[in-house]
DNA sequence: CTGGGGATGGGGCCC
DNA sequence: CGGGCCCCATCCCCA
């Protein structure tokens, strides 16, 4: 629906005639609400505890100065949980786009706290006042933290990129905790609830989740929406654009920053005081105009709901592990002990995979393309929940453990499907299993520790550049904790799990890399085009597209290429016969 | 249709 | 923990 129609502008202009739409703002609010309520066009995603907001930038920025630096860059905002509470958030968000407190306890003084802490937190300067104004009416005083956001929260990314830092505090609960290390967190919820975002709290369907549609990644398009997802996002992963954009300085970040008690921008002022004092309710509904929102939201996600998708669905964990295993048959360079955490993977993740061929098929055919590759090549199907992940690996015995030339020792798993690998001790659930090997872990860092310790003076070769060898393989390190770190590619499964997808990952950072590609997180912008890069890296590479700068030369026909993989996947050809 | 090159995405790994 | 680089894979374009 029109708030202005085109016939009106001109009646307007024919008269001349200064006119004010009585409603205009608040039509305008109820519309955005309305958007927000339905994901429309929403470009940015706050999380708070383990509850995620959708909401639209502009709304945003125009509330408080924080925001507007929150959302400057991110499209993914993660507010400290130790001022803002999920719930306490909501009744903040739906302030911002009403201009009420709405479900609010009047006579709760901690409810006035909590929102008064907030809202000092977000600099929503006119909410409290407010929230002062209140308890001092009642008679409370105030008892939360009346601080904006913690330079320290803030500093490191202000510091180094003028772009905001942020924060994620996920604690799953510990039952959470304890499905999730169940593998429950893996199953395929079929009945498509969405992630807990501000518009299904309230009741709204999503149920018409567009994918973007444009990125090869399944891993961007699939989304899950199981109630675990709550609980996603255990880092911080935020990144920085290389510079200060050319529409904000260093001081206008600086200002974002630290003007946490000085009178913020007319802006900010105007939309709060306008919209706090109109609070008024307004009854009547705006005329839904769905039909035209969902042609307009194909073409209007934008980078936010490619990767920040709304559903965010766990199938992608399978792409994730049928692909490793296939990567696995394929590569023969593959040491033994990768082999075992393959199949340990396996034998956690199997039931998965049953599970997403039964139920989510349809939405993911890179997902089924990648097993049915991998049931071709193993020439057989799974055939039960526990032994399949043996079969895809190629060992014959779905309880046996074989892996190979290096001086494991085959282990009969028995009963005991859960397996650690460093050890061999097998375990009837994924919980005791997830239990020991942390012990294990630290138990065996701590041996390391102490090794490392003493490495210095028991090295055999202490001129060497390199004194630090692995004990399985040839290679060695300058430093015992990059050697520790090497080491654990052997002996160790992969003990980073995406909580998105649920696949795992040998290095925390690289877990972090692969959760912001989950979310479309693309901090490194190229200031030529405006594309958008997850590394630092990329963007690097990218710019010699502008450039013209061809850096690598093939030395057999002297072609020139502006990457070095390029240079490297053109040498093949020289190389190869084909 | 095919092969080569350009460009990009993702994971592993070392520093 | 981030940066940087390597590798693999893929898509797109073009000759």
């Amino acid at each position: 629906m029109l708030l202005l129609r085109p016939d009106r502008w001109l009646k307007f202009e024919e008269s001349e005639v200064e006119m004010e739409l009585p409603n205009h703002a608040k039509q305008l609010l109820l519309q955005l609400n309305q958007q927000r309520s339905k994901g429309f066009f929403c470009d940015v995603i706050i999380v708070v505890e383990n509850a995620l907001f959708r909401a639209h930038k502009n709304i945003l920025a125009a509330s408080s100065m924080y925001f507007k630096s929150l959302v400057l860059h991110d499209n993914l905002i993660n507010l400290d949980t130790d001022m803002v509470s999920a719930t306490i958030f909501r009744q903040i968000l739906d302030f911002i786009y009403t201009g009420k407190l709405l479900g609010i306890d009047q006579a709760s003084e901690q409810n006035f706290n909590a929102l008064l802490t907030a809202a000092s937190y977000l600099q929503l300067h006119d909410l409290a006042a407010f929230c002062r104004k209140k308890m001092k009416r009642n008679g409370k005083t105030f008892h939360g933290k009346l601080i904006g956001p913690s330079p320290g929260k803030l500093g490191r990314g202000h510091r180094l990129s003028s772009t905001p830092i942020i924060q994620t505090r996920y604690a799953a609960s510990p039952e959470e905790l304890k499905r999730q290390q169940a593998g429950e967190l893996h199953r395929v919820d079929a009945t498509g609830d969405d992630l807990y975002m501000a518009s299904s709290i309230k009741g709204n369907s999503h149920s018409h989740s567009q994918n973007s549609g444009t990125s090869k990644s399944s891993n961007t398009n699939g989304t899950n929406n199981s109630r675990e997802q709550e609980q996603m996002l255990g880092l911080d992963l935020s990144k920085k654009s290389p510079s200060v954009p050319p529409h904000m300085s260093q001081e206008d970040m600086q200002l974002g920053e630290c003007n946490q008690g000085s009178p913020h921008s007319a802006s900010v002022s105007a939309t709060n005081s306008a919209s706090f004092e109109d609070n008024t309710t307004n009854p009547h509904k705006l005329e839904n105009s769905e039909s035209t929102d969902r042609n307009d939201i194909t073409d209007n996600q934008n980078l936010a709901d490619t990767g920040q998708s709304k559903n965010f669905r766990l199938s992608s964990l399978n792409t994730g592990w049928i692909k490793q295993e296939k990567v696995f048959n394929r590569q023969e360079s593959a040491n033994c002990r990768e082999e075992s955490a393959s199949v340990m993977n396996g034998v956690i993740m199997g039931p998965l995979v049953k599970s997403l061929e039964r139920d989510s098929s349809h939405h993911f055919d890179h997902t089924m393309h990648c097993k049915e590759e991998v049931e071709e090549e193993n020439g057989k199907e799974c055939s039960d929940d526990s032994g399949h992940s043996e079969e895809e690996s190629g060992h014959p015995s779905s309880h046996a453990y074989r892996p190979g030339q290096d001086g494991f020792e085959t282990v009969v798993y028995g009963d005991n499907l859960y397996v650690c690998i460093p050890c061999g001790k097998g375990f009837p659930s994924s919980e005791q299993l997830n239990a020991h090997v942390e012990t294990h872990t630290e138990e065996d860092l701590y041996i390391k520790d102490e090794a490392d310790s003493l490495a210095p003076q028991s090295l055999p070769y202490p001129n060497d550049s390199r004194p630090y060898k692995c004990s399985v393989c040839e290679k060695s390190y300058r430093d015992p904790s990059t050697l520790r770190q090497h080491e654990k590619t052997h002996w160790l499964s992969r003990p980073f799990p995406c909580n998105i997808c649920g696949k795992m990952f040998t290095q925390r950072g690289t877990m972090t890399r692969h959760m912001r590609s989950h979310l479309g997180l693309k901090p490194f912008a190229c200031e030529e085009c405006g594309m958008r890069f997850t590394r630092q890296y990329r963007l690097t590479e990218h710019m010699r597209v502008h450039s013209g700068e061809k850096p690598y030369e093939c030395q057999v026909c002297g072609g020139k290429f502006t990457q070095q993989r390029n240079l490297i996947s053109h040498m093949r050809m020289h190389t190869s016969p084909t």
